[in-house]
DNA sequence: AGCAAGAGTTGTATAAGCCAACTATCTGTT
DNA sequence: AACAGATAGTTGGCTTATACAACTCTTGCT
């Protein structure tokens, strides 16, 4: 059993390694839509629309980078904004019919990706991975 | 226990989250040395050394990217190129003592905030999950 | 009425990335 | 020995993602 520290410096190194490939392969597999994209749009479908100060706050992101991307999203006919009436201010995001269908398409491509990776894994381990991603992502939330 | 797709579902999900945050809490966190610039280094510090083709390989890079990149790490003196002399096409990469001592220093501040998320974990889940990183990251890097 | 705060957009700058074209070196085949 | 093809790296040109700052419009409070 390697020690604690051994531990934290693999698990450190290990996440940022993927963290670098992540974007690189998305691009690669999905030139139609970025990692961002693709996040942000999940993000809506999960939340049933939201506003765009909301994805900025969620992923770290400056509202002029949002504006930008939704703008983007807009113009392929992924999302679609609704004025709130009881506030002049705010646009709700929503996914249109093309982005649920699009969004679909990518995550099962995506998935498909991730299963390829994950063959050979039995499901206590498969299980136990992912808790120990959600206890790991939860406390970087909560920190940050 | 949760079945075989939804663990792969929430290693997708989580995985991405993840990927997102990283470079936007790494720019944050520590100005003075990208992600990007910070695994690089940590490679070159892992391998003793290593060819700029080696990084593009390792990380999914162009190699005119990496050629940039490590342009940049020379001009701020942290990495110094070798020419191989069995192989005089060959630059052999190495930290300079400004190079390592500034990967420490951003290393340790790194190491800090993984530990920070960290704490409450027994060693045995540190261990684990480490092995898991490995397991999947190695996988990921075969499919590449 | 007036003003501060919030939501979003736009201007501007920078960084990171890709592709393609190029140089220089090496290796294997004839 | 010579040439063809492969490999390492650099450079030019372009696109995209992002941040910061300045702006508009709306709202809510005093």
């Amino acid at each position: 059993m390697p020690h604690r520290d051994e531990s934290v410096e693999t698990i450190q190194r290990e996440m940022t390694a993927f963290a670098r490939r992540a974007r690189a392969s998305a691009a690669r597999t999905h030139p139609e839509l970025s990692l961002v994209s693709f996040t942000l749009l999940s993000h809506l479908e999960d939340r049933q629309g939201c506003r765009a100060t909301d994805l900025a706050a969620h992923y770290l992101l400056d509202k002029s980078t949002v504006s930008r991307q939704v703008a983007a999203l807009e113009r392929l006919d992924l999302v679609e904004r609704r004025v709130d009436p009881d506030d002049h201010r705010v646009q709700v995001l929503h996914l249109t019919a093309h982005g649920v269908a699009t969004l679909a398409q990518v995550a099962a491509t995506r998935r498909s990706a991730f299963e390829e990776r994950l063959t050979g894994w039995d499901e206590a381990d498969l299980s136990r991975f992912a808790a120990y991603l959600l206890r790991y992502n939860a406390a970087a939330e909560r920190l940050s």
